[in-house]
DNA sequence: GTGAAAGCGCTAACAC
DNA sequence: GTGTTAGCGCTTTCAC
């Protein structure tokens, strides 16, 4: 492997002449930079990432702490993990991979500062990890929005306004009995907290609209959503819009529905909120509210190259929600209206 | 942040008996080993990795170039980066993601000697990535088998075996016809290998039992799964027993079959290969062959750290295919035995 | 069983 | 616009 006095020496110049070529951190004239790249390029030189890291305390690699345990939506991790590389590589950083059951893992990487920031996936209202994060020289972003976000930084779909997009969607379309199929009823009391906040958007915009609401948990797997449409179904007869928010058990959801002779969209309406893919790969397609890992993975990278160019002020950003129209929505039949 | 020299300070020792007492490298009196872990402990020192990775010219860390695009089960990949990520921790080394799409994200970390080793998802027949992955200081292993696989390391499930036994299982069953449902016309063209061997272990065990077999590519969704089942009743009306190996077609397959009124496995055994929820989340299960993303992660990790620790040959590792029964395989009906 | 000292390959003052 | 030099924090001979 060439080093930079390897380079420093072809080229005819000092070694940190070389580096300043690389940083452009400060002017050089045409014809050394002309030949400096040259030597660069002749030998392969590739500067040495530790003893960068080492000279320069900046290791260009980020963290991210995924959670791979059950119940967790791969689809969008996935998303989300590609969006976050992909940005991370636009500025020139790799990013470290963390399993959210290695639970030193975020300290030990930051105290050896093997990243310079850190990215902590599926945060929970009271999550534990939050004291450490607070503590680290490192900055953090978060995914998901815990009850105390201060001096914290955080990203997020806004599940309150996802919430009220789908009650107004439904609402707007004649709806009167309007439900939301859930997280599990573990999710709930852990204070998930996407789960929460789309529960609240859904009950504030129902009221708001003067429309009956009903919200029934869900298992996360197809006997969870068949379950979760039968409970439904006993609790509210007369329900003709249901908000699913809950990919695993969207399949069982739908199928149940069918079971029982209501044909979507024209005796219910369905929408679906979660990973694309789960409500495009249906047999029969859902209008839907995205989750957008994909960008939310980008923006979180952004914040925390934000905070390492100097930004200071952490905060909470949430992303509006999005309608794709599949035509899974429609005015409620009579037996909803005369309800 | 404290250096090795504080906690040399504060033991009364010099810095590199600090670092002796961490790497075990040379004999330490207890007395001595005490007061130092001790100080190690009290200023919650952690080595700075760049520095260790600058000394040692270790850096451990090992990069994982996974494929985002689509069409890949994420299900499975999934499972194979946790499987990859615990193993990878088991050995005190951490986890470097690189995308498929980052062409020159191999030689860039290993060329800066960012990872001591380098796995790669995903391999094709022809793979571009082989001449580079040769030439690299560091060890690779491959998830995959090329057609020319001199000089490197391959894991994969043995899918010439998986084909074999799912034929197996259903000629044993009295299935005298039999389907795969397959990969995309696409894959097959790119020869990806699981695809190809696949097809190849389920034409060569039909042959050997005097089976009649039918091979149909499918798209990967659940529009492709109907059309490829409805080409396969087309083109073998009698066919009662189908291997499918597309976990995204799985679905659109159950559901012509259905539509046809052939029952699972009254009328149609089916058997499924590929990530083992893709079978198990159906509203029936599946009996089927699961692809042990977990395994054959936690295998490539220890490949990569079999080089490291000197080992020398290179070679590829098949893993055995496993049934697990859902019953979805029966004896065929009379139709078929008639047929 | 322990210490001293020479690097590992780079960056960033400080000089001119 | 460029060179010199002093580290960055660790590992590992070599020496005792």
């Amino acid at each position: 492997m060439a080093t930079i006095d390897d380079v420093a020496r072809a080229a005819g110049v000092s070694a940190s002449t070389v580096s300043y070529v690389l940083s452009g951190k400060r002017p050089i004239s045409p014809g050394t930079r002309e030949r400096v790249e040259r030597s660069i390029r002749d030998l392969g030189y590739r500067p040495h990432a530790g003893a960068r890291a080492l000279a320069s305390a900046r290791s260009n690699v980020i963290a991210l702490m995924v959670p791979f345990r059950a119940g967790v939506n791969v689809g969008i991790i996935m998303q989300f993990v590609g969006g976050a590389v992909a940005a991370a590589r636009q500025h020139d950083h790799d990013v470290l991979l963390l399993t959210q059951d290695d639970t030193s893992g975020v300290d030990r990487v930051a105290s050896s500062s093997m990243a310079d920031g850190i990215i902590v996936m599926d945060v929970e209202a009271q999550d534990t990890r939050l004291p450490l994060l607070r503590t680290l020289r490192q900055p953090s972003v978060l995914i998901g929005v815990p009850d105390d976000s201060s001096g914290l930084s955080c990203v997020d779909l806004d599940f309150t306004a996802a919430g009220r997009l789908a009650v107004r969607t439904l609402a707007e379309a004649g709806h009167r009995h309007v439900a939301l199929i859930g997280a599990s009823r573990a999710r709930y009391e852990r204070r998930a907290n996407y789960a929460v906040r789309m529960r609240a958007g859904v009950q504030d915009e129902a009221e708001l609209r003067g429309v009956g609401v009903t919200v029934v948990p869900s298992e996360p797997s197809f006997a969870g959503g068949v379950a979760a449409a039968v409970e439904l179904l006993a609790l509210d007869p007369d329900v003709s819009g249901v908000v699913v928010h809950n990919e695993s058990a969207l399949p069982g959801v739908v199928a149940a529905l069918a079971e029982r002779g209501l044909r979507v969209p024209q005796d219910v309406s369905v929408l679906a909120v979660g990973a694309a893919d789960a409500a495009e790969s249906l047999s029969q397609p859902l209008t839907s509210i995205d989750v957008p890992g994909h960008d939310i993975g980008r923006v979180a990278v952004e914040m925390v190259m934000a905070h390492l160019g100097g930004e200071t002020l952490a905060g909470t950003r949430l992303i509006s929600p999005r309608l794709t129209d599949r035509a899974s929505v429609a005015a409620p039949a009579r037996r909803a209206l005369a309800g």
